[in-house]
DNA sequence: AACCAGGCGCATA
DNA sequence: TATGCGCATGGT
């Protein structure tokens, strides 16, 4: 799966690796719209975090992301993975605004995209996110990576793997200080190592069956299921409701999603999330 | 200093 | 099928 693209992304800049991304686009946005709890912006304006094997600064560029100059061709594929390049946003956004309400909400914040994450990490994370404030969702990965993880230098860690985690107990995961969610965890880890959730197949099974398999870990339920096929297995289709969505639906659209938006539910679930926690909407 | 959080499991009816 | 409650812990 070589990327014809990143010769020509070193090349072109001598110094730096660009992963090219066609406005709109907007790193901050992206990387910080309660999607990953794992990247932090610095005072200069980067985000430092890591993802998969990888640590990175990433700093915003008009036509993408600076991806840093140490980089080879196997990383690069990563990212543009990662950050779903791929996929054309602007049909997107210009189909799903032809609804008023939804074309407020992509006008308001233009920049997000719905990253593709890991299914491990999304599931691991959104089990940890029940119930929970997102700065303390953030502390308690950060101490289970620490704790886990593997070393990759200025504390940082990568995410443990299922391996790591199905042997420990509660006791063990009591430094988190996830409460009721360490055994979620456990049960997480021990169903996808002995085989009876198959992350991999997540990806392609129908969309009932992948909500079903990822249901039988306890602790998961709707929304947490939800949330890792749309986050950690790229199922745009899928639509996770919270407290904030269920909210929108309730207010903005109490006959459901408009049809347009359907096959794209979870990017408009991303910009509607984002738009009801933070722009001014009642008036 | 309470309040309640990107929910879920369980007990009731 | 539909409600309602408790849950560990700690940001704001």
């Amino acid at each position: 799966m070589g990327n014809p693209i990143f010769s020509h992304a070193v090349e072109s800049t001598g110094q730096r690796v660009v992963l090219p991304i066609p406005p709109p686009f907007s790193l901050e946005l992206t990387l910080d719209c309660g999607q990953a709890f794992r990247w932090e912006k610095q005072a200069d304006g980067r985000f430092r975090g890591v993802a998969g094997k990888y640590f990175r600064y990433f700093s915003q560029l008009d036509n993408g992301v600076d991806l840093g100059n140490v980089i080879d061709e196997q990383e690069y594929n990563f990212w543009y993975d990662y950050f779903d390049v791929g996929r054309a946003y602007a049909p997107i956004l210009e189909t799903i605004s032809r609804n008023l309400t939804l074309a407020r909400a992509v006008a308001f914040a233009p920049g997000i995209r719905v990253l593709h994450q890991d299914p491990w990490e999304a599931l691991c994370s959104f089990i940890i996110s029940q119930n929970n404030h997102i700065p303390r969702i953030k502390g308690i990965i950060a101490r289970l990576c620490a704790a886990f993880g593997e070393p990759l230098g200025e504390e940082m860690y990568t995410f443990p793997t299922p391996q790591a985690l199905a042997c420990l107990t509660p006791d063990d995961l009591a430094p988190l200080r996830a409460g009721f969610r360490a055994r979620y965890l456990i049960d997480a880890a021990q169903k996808v190592t002995d085989g009876q959730v198959d992350l991999h197949a997540l990806r392609t099974l129908a969309p009932e069956e992948a909500r079903a398999s990822l249901r039988k870990i306890t602790g998961v339920g709707a929304k947490v299921a939800e949330c890792t096929l749309l986050y950690g297995c790229g199922r745009v289709e899928c639509f996770p409701v919270d407290v904030w969505i269920g909210r929108v639906m309730e207010e903005l659209f109490p006959q459901g999603l408009p049809e347009i938006a359907v096959p794209w539910a979870g990017i408009a679930q991303q910009f509607l999330f984002h738009y009801i926690r933070f722009a001014d909407t009642d008036k």
